[in-house]
DNA sequence: CGTTTGACTGGCC
DNA sequence: TGGCCAGCCAAAC
């Protein structure tokens, strides 16, 4: 086995953290990105680079606006993340969620 | 090796 | 209430 293949260690850092946050609940990238120690962009990159066949709940990931940011020409999938949620019990309201109520806690 | 960009954030107007 | 500016770090070109 080679070493890590396609994946760096920051981003590495960052799935553990996001395979860690728990169903019905949601946490913002700045919230990773101060437990991974890197940039808040640093998150969406690693999010993004995130390979298919992967178990990672990255829908659970938003911004700390409570909405989910539109990515590059993908409208319907910010549309397909809110879904995921609400199927987890996340309730949207009106397009938002209530980050006092759903931001996952790393309190352990 | 310098420049650009990106799934962000927070503050200001 | 909502849009704009600047800070941020790393990968990609």
């Amino acid at each position: 086995m080679s070493t890590a293949q396609g994946l760096k260690r920051v981003y590495r850092k960052i799935y553990r953290i996001v395979d860690r946050v728990p169903e019905g609940t949601v946490v913002s990238y700045g919230q990773i990105a101060e437990m991974a120690d890197v940039g808040p962009r640093q998150v969406g990159q690693a999010l993004a680079a995130l390979p298919p066949g992967g178990r990672c709940p990255w829908h659970r990931v938003i911004n700390a606006r409570g909405t989910v940011p539109i990515r590059s020409g993908n409208y319907k999938a910010h549309l397909d993340q809110e879904q995921r949620l609400g199927a987890e019990g996340v309730e949207f309201r009106n397009g938002k969620v209530a980050l006092e109520v759903y931001r996952w806690q790393p309190e352990e």
